[in-house]
DNA sequence: ACGCATCGTCGATACGCATCGATAAATCGA
DNA sequence: TCGATTTATCGATGCGTATCGACGATGCGT
C-alpha cells in the first residue's frame, strides 16, 4: 500500500503538501497540484483511515445501532438502513453496525474506542436504557424516534400524532362515526416503543374534536387474533365500519379477515393501510395508504447528523424534527376527500 | 478520553507494560497486571481503534457488502446481518456496512483506505462484477453464495442442489409423480443469483433418476402470476398436484391460490414451502418447509472469515463450503416419509 | 530600489498504540 | 558464592497523516 510519503516522492514535494493538496487546506500552486495528483493516480493511493483518524481525530464513521427483533418490520427496517448507508456516503462517510445485544455497553464500546464520530439510535423506546448513556457521551447521537423524555436529546421520525389525527379526520369526513384503529403487533406495543402511542394520541384528539368514536383492538401476526379484533370492531360499530391497520406486517391478514366476512373495501368499510405504493396498487381493490416516510426520516436523520459534526461544537444539544406522513386515497376507502 | 499513557502514569508503570497487560504478548507479574488494571478500571480506558489500527495494522473491522434490491426478501437478508453482526462481535470484530450502490469500487475504498480488514459478499451472481476485484484484493473475502466460476474464491452458502434433490426425492416418494416448482421472483432470477440455477439442478436430476416429471412456472409477489402459474401447473398434472416453493415472498400468494382452486395442502395437494418454523405453524394447515439454514449460513461465513483474519496468510485461498438444508414435513405434505 | 505583505512549500511534531531490543532483578546450578 | 539463565519491565521507535511554524520567493506600493 503506498503511503502519502511514496506520494510525495514520486511528486518531488513534501509529505505535507500532499496532504494539503487533499485537503485544501492551504492554497497550492496549479502546477504543484497537477504534479500531487498524476502521482497518487499513478500509484492509485489511498489515505490510511487509521492514521487519518489518529492525526485528525475523525473516523468519518458513524455508527447505526439497530435493534434484530423478530417481530418487527424487517422489511421497513431494512429501508432505513439502506438509506441511511447510502445517504451517508454522500456525506463521505461510513457505517457502522452496533447490534441491540451488546445494549448501552456497545455504544460506549464504539465511542470510547473512537471506531465513531457519531450514533444514531433507531427503534427508540419510551424508557431507553440507552438513553442515559447517550446523554453523556461527548459525541453527537441523533434518535429515530421521540422518548417519553427527549430533553437533552437530538430526535426526529415521522410525524405519527398528525398521521394519526388526519387518518381519523379523513374518515370521519367520509362519513365515518366509529373508527376501529387495529395496533401495531403486541411485540411493538409491549416494548413501549414510542410511535404507537403518539399515532393513538393524535387519532384520540381528533375523534374528540370532531365528535367521533374511535376503538382500539390488538394487532398481530396471527390469524386468530385479528379476526377477534375485527369481529369485536363490527360487533360495536353503527353504520359503515372503517379500520386503521399502521403495521404492515398485518395488511394481507386484516384483508382477508374483511373479504371473509363478505366486506368489500370501498364498498361497504373503510381502511386505510400501510404498504410500499406497488404493493398497495396491486392489491385486488387499491389500498388507500398512510406512508410514515421511512426514506425521508432516513435521509434527514443523516443530514441533521453530520451537520452536528460538522459543527465541531459537541456540547449538549436538543431539537425535534417531525416529518410529515401523507395519506394517499386509493380505492379501499369511501369518499375521499382529496383526490388521488 | 485517557490514554495507554495516562493508565501507565496512574499505575506508575511504562505505556508499553500497559500494552503488554493488555494483549498478554509478553509476561506480566500478577502485582503489576492488578495495578494497571485497577488504572484502567478507574479511568475507564478503552483503547484508540484508529492508534491500533495504525500500529498493529489490524482494524478489526469487516465489511459487509449488501444489496438492497426491493424485491429480494429483506425480512430474511435481515436475519443474516443480524447473526453476521452478532458473531463478529463474538469474535472481537465490528461490521462495516458497505452499500452495492457504490458497486466494485466501495470494495477498493475500504480496503485501499485500510478501514477492513476482510469482506463478506452477499447476494453473489452469476457473472458478479465484484468477483475480478475480490480476486484481487489482498484480503480475505468470503462470499456468501457461489458463482460460476469460485476460482480463488472462498464461498459458503446453503447446499441448493441438495435442498432441490432432497424436496424432489420426498415428494415423489411421497407418490407424486409430477411435481411443480414455483420459482424465485423474476427480479431474482433475473439477475442470475447462483442458488436458483442449483436448486433446479438438484431437482431435475432427482427427478430423472426416480422418473417423475419435474416442471417450472414462475413465481412473483403478483397475485395474477402465481394464479396462472398455478393453473398450468394443474393442468399438466396427472393425480395429486404437488407444489414447492422455495421464495418465503411467495407463500401466502400460493396458499391462497390453491385455496380459491379448492385444494386443501396435506390432502389433495402437497406443498413444501419457506417459512420461519414459528410462521409455518401458524398457518391453517402447519407448513412443511425447506429451512435453508441463513443463520448457520452467516454464523459459518463469519468464522471462516476470522479464521483467515488469524492465518495472516492473505495469499490466494479457494475454499467451497456448503450447509446442510433441512425438510421439516409438516401436515402440507401427503404421508410424510420421515415424520415431524 | 527597498521594505512589506502574500503565496507556496518544507520540515518537524503530535496523534496513541504495538513491538523490539535492552536492562535490571530474580532464580538457578555447581 | 559467582556466573548463567530466566523473568519482568522500560525506553525508543515506527505506523501514516494532519497541522503548525518557518522560510524563500514573488508581487506590491512608493
Amino acid at each position: 500500500m503506498p503511503t502519502s510519503k511514496d506520494v510525495a516522492q514520486a511528486a518531488g514535494v513534501a509529505q505535507s503538501t500532499v496532504s494539503y493538496v487533499l485537503s485544501g487546506k492551504r492554497p497550492i500552486s496549479e502546477k504543484t497540484r497537477k504534479k500531487v495528483e498524476a502521482a497518487i493516480e499513478e500509484l492509485t493511493y489511498q489515505p490510511n483511515a487509521g492514521a487519518r483518524a489518529l492525526a485528525g481525530r475523525r473516523t468519518r464513521v458513524i455508527g447505526l445501532v439497530i435493534p434484530f427483533i423478530p417481530e418487527l418490520e424487517m422489511a421497513s427496517l431494512m429501508e432505513f438502513v439502506s438509506v441511511i448507508a447510502s445517504t451517508a456516503r454522500q456525506f463521505d462517510h461510513d457505517i457502522l453496525l452496533v447490534t441491540e445485544d451488546e445494549g448501552a455497553a456497545g455504544l460506549r464500546r464504539v465511542v470510547g474506542q473512537q471506531i465513531c464520530d457519531g450514533l444514531i439510535l433507531m427503534q427508540v423506546e419510551d424508557e431507553d436504557e440507552r438513553l442515559p448513556v447517550a446523554r453523556t457521551l461527548n459525541v453527537p447521537v441523533l434518535l429515530i424516534g421521540i422518548p417519553r423524555d427527549p430533553s437533552g436529546l437530538v430526535c426526529i421520525d415521522a410525524d405519527f400524532e398528525v398521521a394519526g389525527d388526519q387518518c381519523v379526520r379523513d374518515l370521519a369526513a367520509a362519513g365515518h362515526s366509529v373508527i376501529s384503529i387495529i395496533e401495531w403487533q403486541p411485540a411493538v406495543v409491549n416494548r413501549h416503543v414510542n410511535y404507537v402511542d403518539r399515532f393513538m394520541r393524535g387519532a384520540d384528539g381528533a375523534a374528540e374534536t370532531l365528535g367521533v368514536a374511535v376503538q382500539h383492538f390488538p394487532g398481530g401476526a396471527d390469524v386468530a387474533i385479528i379476526s377477534e379484533s375485527v369481529d369485536k370492531a363490527l360487533a360495536a360499530t353503527q353504520g359503515i365500519p372503517a379500520f386503521i391497520a399502521p403495521d404492515r406486517t398485518i395488511q394481507d391478514i386484516l384483508r382477508r379477515a374483511l373479504a371473509a366476512r363478505g366486506l368489500t373495501p370501498g364498498v361497504d368499510v373503510s381502511v386505510i393501510g400501510s404498504a410500499s405504493p406497488t404493493l398497495a396498487e396491486l392489491q385486488p381493490v387499491p389500498l388507500s395508504t398512510i406512508d410514515l416516510r421511512p426514506k425521508e426520516v432516513s435521509r434527514r436523520a443523516v443530514k441533521i447528523i453530520c451537520d452536528l459534526l460538522e459543527a465541531e461544537n459537541h456540547g449538549p444539544h436538543e431539537s425535534l424534527e417531525l416529518v410529515p406522513t401523507v395519506i394517499t386515497h386509493r380505492s379501499s376507502t369511501l369518499r375521499p376527500p382529496h383526490g388521488s
